[in-house]
RNA sequence: CGGGGCGUAGCGCAGCCCGGUUAGCGCAUCUGCUUUGGGAGCAGAGGGUCGCAGGUUCGAAUCCUGCCGCCCCGACCA
């Protein structure tokens, strides 16, 4: 074990936090709920941020900003949006402070605003008021908008970016002339967003659709990929919403057609956020740290240099030096940690911390050998190699390790995932396994209302890939076309 | 909002029940020397409105009252 990290057999939850407060990823807050997010985490989210943004300006879309504060009067206007989230808004509702006598602040009673201002905790109803304005004629559509930014919901428990009062995102909205190209785009970010869990974060999801309870509050259909931390427990890792035409009508968004008719534009929106940085924590992490996938680890490889003096250290600079660079144009990212104020393992306990995935050590010894140590983190294998065409060894190693994590696991939620063919059995997995369960349900609102009350699992989604089966659900006895996955989740 | 717990050095805690020298320990920090291939060792040093306000007392970190804040569990959570 680590210095200072819970085991994650022994407490999970506590092992989660350690994790994040000792790789320096972020920290709370003086404001509860709301995190800061450390230079090592927010590098983490920029590599995030930047390949998930290729990938949407790839598929079409492009990036603006709307504005933090929503008149309270644009939440009126979409029924169940409301009612989804108007129990965690934050309200502005002055804009001025003043001192008092005895020195203190306090709010100017005079300063109220006419009309209230949430803080927005999606962008929905200011981005369809806006849409209002732009939208004549069918040749104003598709529009295929994404905005990178912060949003607030004011949750009752939080947990360091798994659930954070305010939290950073992208969320994408677009609007369309058909219902069928609305429903392609929502399967279309869906797909992106599978790939880029699978392909950049190791990490294989499930993609489905939300039953109706779990669904986006406005959306006709939501569809999400489903994670299984280690666990068991399932995390939602983006949705997907097919909106309809309910923002179109709601905010009275309506094109003239080819045929010259009015008609509601059809919408989507989608959305992944910083709890991305949580969920790759709990699928990849150890007992010793951090585990980073190649891709996304902002430091690739660290090189450790062992030396007593300023000479070995000059020595060992010289040999090094042209590795580097060479590590750097295959564009690997590297660290050489050459800090006289820390032993060399210090360093190898801060790395391992941090997931760095690549480690290397040089000492006089491997001077005078031409070698190299190399530890890898997700294996803890050590190795040492001829210093020559080390970078060639590394650059596939990026691969293999990123192949790894990812295999590692596929194979932990295969070992996890269960069918349960009476409820009994599901109820005795969910208690004494955990991990996912596919089982038959009969598509009612109370039956799942019945199995989460009893057991706390819930659907997490209907997979797409699931077989058609025929069956019966397991606590009606109802006829089923297709087992739902069931998990406990975040 | 209900149940439980906590507030003492930067961090983690002991001391409180049973009031009494100068409030202590570990980690971290700083200085020096020795070290450096898996979280160094030794010696020394600095650092405190004991959450806040009142009360009891010759005397309060300790007892009493009020307030504030935080954490955990639950309720809640697209």
């Amino acid at each position: 074990m680590a210095k200072g990290i819970a085991t994650r057999e022994e407490n999970y939850s506590q092992w989660y936090n350690d994790i994040v407060i000792k790789a320096d990823l972020a920290e709370n807050s003086g404001v509860r709920g709301s995190m800061v997010i450390k230079p090592y985490g927010f590098a983490i989210w920029e590599k995030m941020k930047a390949q998930l943004d290729k990938m949407f300006k790839e598929t079409g879309h492009e990036n603006a900003y709307f504005p933090l504060l929503i008149p309270k009067s644009y939440f009126a206007k979409e029924a169940s949006h409301v009612d989804g989230f108007a129990k965690e808004c934050a309200v502005v509702t002055h804009y001025r402070l003043k001192t008092t006598e005895d020195g203190n602040i306090e709010v100017d009673q005079n300063a109220k605003l006419e009309e209230e201002l949430i803080i927005r905790p999606t962008s929905e109803t200011i981005i369809w008021s806006t849409y209002k304005k732009w939208i004549h004629s069918y040749r104003d559509l598709p529009i295929l908008i994404n905005q990178w930014a912060n949003v607030m919901r004011w949750e009752m428990r939080t947990r360091l970016f798994l659930r954070t009062a305010e939290f950073l995102w992208q969320e994408g909205h677009t609007a369309h002339a058909k219902s069928s190209e609305a429903i392609a785009e929502t399967n279309q970010m869906l797909e992106v967003y599978a790939e880029f869990a699978e392909k950049w974060m190791a990490m294989p999801v499930i993609k489905g659709s939300k039953s109706e309870s779990e669904r986006f509050a406005g959306a006709l259909d939501t569809l999400s990929i489903e994670a299984m931390m280690q666990d068991g427990k399932a995390l939602q890792a983006g949705t997907s919403h097919f909106l309809g035409q309910n923002f179109a009508k709601a905010f009275d968004v309506k094109y003239t057609s080819k045929e010259g008719k009015e008609e509601f534009v059809w919408a989507s929106s989608w959305g992944v956020s910083t709890r991305l940085i949580g969920a790759l924590i709990m699928a990849h992490s150890d007992d010793k740290g951090l585990v980073l996938p190649p891709k996304l680890a902002p430091i690739q490889v660290v090189i450790v240099p062992i030396f007593r003096s300023e000479e070995d250290l000059e020595k060992i600079s010289e040999k090094i030096n042209p590795i580097i660079e060479k590590l750097r144009s295959l564009g690997i990212s590297v660290k050489f940690d050459n800090r006289d104020t820390y032993r060399p393992g210090h360093k190898f306990a801060e790395y391992e911390l941090k997931g760095v995935p690549v480690r290397l050590a040089i000492g006089m010894r491997d001077l005078e050998n031409g070698t190299i140590e190399l530890a890898r983190r997700d294996t803890f294998e050590k190795k040492t190699y001829e210093i020559e065409g080390i970078e060639n060894v590394i650059n596939n190693l990026m691969t293999e390790i990123q192949d790894n994590i990812f295999n590692k696991a596929l194979k932990f939620r295969e070992e996890n995932t269960h069918k349960a063919d009476s409820y009994e059995e599901f109820k005795d997995i969910i208690k004494n396994k955990s991990g996912f369960v596919y089982a038959h349900w009969d598509g009612t609102i109370e039956t799942e209302e019945k199995i989460q009350e009893e057991t706390k699992a819930t659907i997490r989604n209907i997979p797409f890939d699931a077989p058609e089966e025929d069956g019966v659900c397991m606590v009606t006895g109802k006829p089923s076309k297709r087992r739902v996955l069931f998990a406990k989740s975040y």
